[in-house]
DNA sequence: TACAGTACCGAACGGTTTGTACAGTATCAG
DNA sequence: CTGATACTGTACAAACCGTTCGGTACTGTA
């Protein structure tokens, strides 16, 4: 791909994502967005049909990465060390939010946090679909597997979710924990 | 009030509701909701400031009313006739959502759903605080009481949702029973 | 280095939507 | 019946959207 090309999609994606820290989504105007990316109007429409374009296209980017990450951490099946305290996958998650992606988190505590968390949460039905399935199959014989997909996949985002507005005076571990307890 | 203040504020709901039924939130002129209402351009926003205005009174009048009702229903503490499957307040929700208020369930499987299942889920939070408090902090001693009445109205919420989503298959009892087999 | 391709700029434009203003009409409560 | 007030309909400025186009600057390649 083209060096300017690759150029101002980044500062496009930046200027948004900077933007959506200080104002809600549905009053951001392309305006801003092209004033703060330093960018011509037609340039970024050449790069996305729509705003809602831009914002689809910055998710998927996000949290394909992270899932896809997170699932190639770990064993896909079976034998893990101690029969303890489940799989540590969301832990891993957990700490990779808070390391690698100081971006993810603040779209998650933005004051449209209701659009990322429900990304976030479809994403990570994939990975709960692949790493969790069977025994969660084994555990509720009587429920419906999509039905369990489900209910882990929101837990867990409204777990992190939960965290952010508090301020996220847990630690990784201790988070991790409270979403076992309860799961 | 006014009959005719009355009048046209139900005409603006219902046409409001039934927009929301055909197209998503945010592609709602003004103008569709006026033409729909039968209603003056000044008419409407003699009683309200926006569309996001309009937005939120809805959700108070049906969200406050549901839940008032249910915390009204059933006992506020202990006694219960038998130690078994929890609390029955879950299955009158889920009772009075089909059978009354044809509305809400529109909404909530309406293409913008997320934003009444944003409301649906904080107004359960009261709800279930002032309900399960004491039964969670005894169940889960060393986890913050906040974090459980959030998980607990998320997972009824994303329960409801899911219900929706898979065309109302199961019963109410049902579905009750499987978000009593999560919790 | 030279060149063809292409991404960007910047300004302008028509079209939509928003929120407000105002003068006239219809309806309400007492 | 009457004064108060809610509604109508139109018109208007302002903001925003998405597109177009001629000119400029950069890139990858021969």
């Amino acid at each position: 791909m083209d060096r300017r090309q690759r150029k101002t999609r980044d500062a496009i994606f930046n200027a948004f994502a900077d933007l959506l820290g200080q104002q809600a989504y549905h009053r951001i105007t392309v305006q801003q967005i092209i004033d703060a990316a330093n960018v011509g109007r037609a340039t970024f429409y050449a790069h996305f049909e729509t705003k809602d374009d831009l914002l689809r296209e910055l998710c998927e980017e996000l949290f394909n990465h992270i899932i896809d990450t997170a699932m190639g951490h770990a064993p896909a099946h079976g034998h893990y060390t101690c029969g303890g305290p489940g799989d540590p996958v969301f832990l891993h998650l957990i700490r990779h939010l808070t390391e690698n992606d100081r971006n993810i988190l603040s779209l998650l505590s933005s004051r449209s946090n209701e659009i990322f968390l429900q990304y976030f949460k479809t994403n990570l039905q994939r990975l709960v679909r692949t790493r969790f399935a069977d025994r969660l199959a084994t555990a509720h014989p009587g429920l419906p597997l999509d039905f369990l997909v489900n209910h882990v996949s929101a837990s867990f985002a409204e777990t992190v979710s939960w965290w952010l507005r508090h301020g996220m005076k847990e630690s990784p571990e201790q988070l991790s924990a409270y979403f076992e307890a309860v799961i």
